[in-house]
DNA sequence: TATCGTAGAGAACGATCGTTCTCCCCGGAA
DNA sequence: TTCCGGGGAGAACGATCGTTCTCTACGATA
């Protein structure tokens, strides 16, 4: 049961290394099964196609994501400020994490967009997942952005929904980490104009 | 005009229409034989192997698209304008343009994000490609803004770029085209801001 | 007409993939 | 000790891939 459960986590381990850094049909199975240090039958008994395996990747790592951030976003909250003040640091914070991450040496963009790029014509499983993740992480942002007091929380959210993806794609293809500031200043500015709330 | 043109021709359509739809490796060499109706020596007598065919394609498309979106600019850029309205105008035909491509019904997000996105890790060529990409349409952009009497037009010119690969990749994995609008939305407030409001 | 070069159709080849099967070892129950 | 069952290592299998090769048909030329 712990042993189970350890297997798994293993397996799963070496799935999101692997997957994330080489992409879903470039990895296959034996490669696998050596990085988990699992014999194929208990890989086949844990996981009985690679597809089970890859939708345990993503969801895996939907949940240890969006968990990340939000963990981030909290322990960078001023605890005395107004609402719309506190918002307006909780937001950044996304835009910090995002910096962070895309600083680290193994960055290779958002693992869900890579995967519906290369499979999400193919595989309903795959696309249904980016899709509940980008779905997720927006309904996320709206919450952040509610204290505002903004007109239209969910327009404003799906701007910074927007700004992130791109920053996400442009921070992998170009290999520049400043994809980050750069959508950092374009919310600074979209949190700025449309209804004013005033920022010292 | 000479017989081998024509091959090449046809076999770039085909490749262009299969490796966008289903993804590079999803597609192989006979399916693509029998969707060029072209035999198999004629196929490696034109590209020697998959991955010149693939490199071609990268390459067609970069220059095909970037020549229709900047027709399409062009022919709605207003003659009797003063520079920086016409500018404006300009940047708003690119979402507009992106706008009628998301709903076409066919779209499945910017190939060279999706070929990045599967083969990146794996193949130098597909990642120098989709950078090169990018980074031309980065360029395009920054001629674009220039005539606005920008401060820092690279800087908004990046900041355009994020919104257009954020709303590229939106549109692709939720199937929504209102990524475009979202995006128009946002440049307005981008455009009508004084200047872009740095932060500690 | 006879010959030659070329191109089409598709079989063949080797590699690799996901998946299954075989063989062997070893620890615990009798 | 003997027997048994389960798990590990990896060979085997069938499918598919990219690529090459064979065989045949045909049109141009002498």
């Amino acid at each position: 049961m712990t042993d189970h459960d350890d297997v798994r986590a293993r397996i799963l381990d070496a799935a999101e290394k692997l997957f994330y850094e080489r992409g879903i049909q470039a990895v296959g199975m034996d490669r696998l099964r050596t990085a988990a240090g699992v014999s194929l039958k208990r890989l086949y008994a844990t996981f009985p196609a690679k597809q089970d395996l890859v939708t345990a990747y993503l969801h895996r790592r939907d949940t240890r994501w969006r968990a990340d951030l939000a963990t981030y976003v909290d322990a960078h909250t001023p605890r005395d400020a107004p609402a719309p003040e506190a918002a307006t640091a909780r937001i950044r914070a996304v835009f910090d994490w995002l910096a962070a991450w895309f600083a680290t040496p193994d960055y290779r963009g958002c693992a869900f967009l890579n995967a519906h790029g290369e499979l999400g014509a193919v595989s309903p499983d795959i696309a249904r997942a980016a899709r509940a993740h980008k779905q997720a992480l927006r309904s996320y942002l709206t919450d952040l952005v509610r204290p505002l007091g903004h007109p239209h929380p969910a327009q404003l959210a799906a701007q910074l929904a927007l700004l992130i993806d791109g920053a996400l794609t442009d921070a992998a293809v170009s290999g520049d980490p400043s994809a980050a500031t750069t959508a950092r200043t374009a919310v600074e500015t979209l949190l700025a104009a449309p209804r004013p709330i005033p920022h010292p």
